[in-house]
DNA sequence: TTTATGTATTAACAAATTGTGAACTGATCC
DNA sequence: GGATCAGTTCACAATTTGTTAATACATAAA
C-alpha cells in the first residue's frame, strides 16, 4: 500500500509481537520504527519524531507506563498519539495507563486487524500529518511544506518534478543517486519515462537556481553537493 | 461532581447497564441522556446534540451499527464522538464497528472505571483541538468568531465555504495545502465534490478580497501568502 | 586523432492542471 | 410564485509542466 505518511513507533521487548505487527501496519501504509525496551523507546521517539506511540507495558529498562509518563512530559509529545499495547488486563492498570495520557489502551492477544482498525481510528480522529523537514545547506533552502526553494533568501520557484527532485538529491547530500533510484522515487515504480527526461529536470533546476549544486557522476548518476 | 458541560446520549435496552452507566457518569460530571432502542438514539441524538454517543450494538428497532451509520452520514454528527459498547468481542464486528466511524469499541462486560477513563481520554484528545482565533496578516482580518473578514478595515462578505477555506488557508500562511487537504478539512472526508469546485472557490475569495493573497502551486495545492 | 559513450542543450510537442463564465440545483426569503 | 444566494458542475480557454527527439558537447579509451 502506498505511504500514509504516518510514523509509528512500536516498543514491546517480545521479537516476535514486534515482527506482526511491524508487518500488518507496513502492509497498512505506515512507517515503522521499533524499539525493544523503554530506554530505547524514549530514544528513538526524539529521534523520529512519530506520530503514534505503541507501548508495551512490561518492558526492561523502563516500562511503558513511564515511558508515556516521559514523554509526555515534553512538549514534543503532549500531542503525540499513545496507544498502550499490554497483556496487564486488570481493571487498575487499564485505568492508570488512560489517566497517563494515553489515547487507547488494548489488551493482548489481540488480533493484526483489530489493532489496525483501532490505529485507523486514532488518526482519524486526530488527523495529525507529518511534519516535513526543511533542507538547509548554506545558503540554499528547501521547504516541503511551502513547497518553496531560496537561494540567498531570494524564492525561486520550481515545478513539482522539479522540486521533487531537487529534494530528493539535497536531502542526501553527498550521496550519489543512481539514474534508477531517481526515477523510482521521483517518477515512481510504475512509469516509464526515457533517460533524457532526468537529464532535462537537472538542467532546469541547475539554470533556476544558479548555484552549481548538482554534480553528474558520469555513467553513475547525480549527486548534490554544496 | 460539578458538570463538565459535555453531554453524554447512551443507548442500550438493557435497563440495568442504562442505569449503572448513567449513573456513574453522571457522577463523572457529565450530563445524560438515554435511550432503549435505536429509533430512539437517532431521534434523541438530533434532539439533544451530544458530544458523545455510546451505542450498545444488539437494539431493537435500528441495532447501534445502523444507527451510527445514520449519523455519521449527516454533516452534524460528522465530529460527534461515538463509543461502541456491546457484548460483541469477535473480530469482525470490532473491526465493522470501528470503520463504521466509530471512536472506540469496547466489550461488555466493563467495569465502570475503565469505562469512565475511556470516555475521558476521548474527550482529552478532543478538547485539544486549536481554539479558532483571529487572523490578522497586513491589512487583512479573518475572525472566525465574529464570521467576519475586514481588508483595510472595510467589510467583505464571504459565504460560508469561502470563509472556511480562507480561514484554513490563512491559518497557516505560506504552507501549501493540497486539494485533498482542502477537501478533508473544508468539506469533510466522506463529501465528493468535482475537481473544479475548489478551484471555484478560490477565485471568488480572490475576487472579494481583491487581494493576490492565494497561491497557485501547480500540480500540488493553493498557499496563502500576503 | 578517431571513436565510443554518456551528458547537455534546445526546441517542439504532448499532457496535465488551472482559470473562467455560464448554467443548474436547492434553500431561503420576501 | 419570484427573486436571491450558496454551492456545485460543466465546457472550454489559458497556462504550465512533462517528455521526447534531435543535435551539440565533453571525455576517455583505442
Amino acid at each position: 500500500m502506498e505511504s500514509k505518511g504516518k510514523k509509528i513507533l512500536i516498543a514491546d521487548d517480545e521479537p516476535d509481537i514486534l515482527e506482526i505487527i511491524q508487518y500488518n501496519l507496513s502492509k497498512e501504509g505506515y512507517d515503522v520504527v521499533t524499539a525493544k525496551d523503554g530506554d530505547e523507546a524514549v530514544g528513538k521517539a526524539k529521534m523520529a519524531r512519530p506520530d503514534l506511540i505503541i507501548l508495551d507495558i512490561m518492558m526492561p529498562k523502563k516500562n511503558g507506563v513511564e515511558v508515556c509518563e516521559i514523554l509526555r512530559a515534553q512538549p514534543a509529545f503532549k500531542e503525540t498519539l499513545i496507544l498502550f499495547l499490554t497483556a496487564l488486563s486488570d481493571e487498575g492498570s487499564h485505568v492508570r495507563g488512560l489517566e497517563t495520557g494515553a489515547d487507547d489502551y488494548v489488551t493482548k492477544p489481540i488480533s493484526p486487524k483489530v489493532l489496525i482498525s483501532r490505529v485507523n481510528a486514532l488518526f482519524r480522529r486526530v488527523n495529525k500529518e507529518p511534519e516535513e523537514k526543511v533542507l538547509k545547506i548554506e545558503n540554499l533552502s528547501i521547504d516541503p511544506a511551502k513547497f518553496e526553494v531560496m537561494v540567498d533568501g531570494k524564492d525561486v520557484t520550481l515545478a513539482k518534478k522539479e522540486f521533487e527532485l531537487l529534494y530528493l538529491l539535497a536531502s542526501r547530500p553527498g550521496r550519489v543517486f543512481l539514474r534508477n533510484e531517481i526515477l523510482n522515487q521521483v517518477w515512481g515504480n510504475e512509469v516509464i519515462v526515457g533517460d533524457r527526461t532526468i537529464d532535462v529536470h537537472i538542467r532546469k533546476i541547475r539554470q533556476k537556481l544558479g548555484l552549481d549544486c548538482i554534480t553528474t557522476v558520469k555513467g553513475v548518476g547525480y549527486k548534490f553537493n554544496l
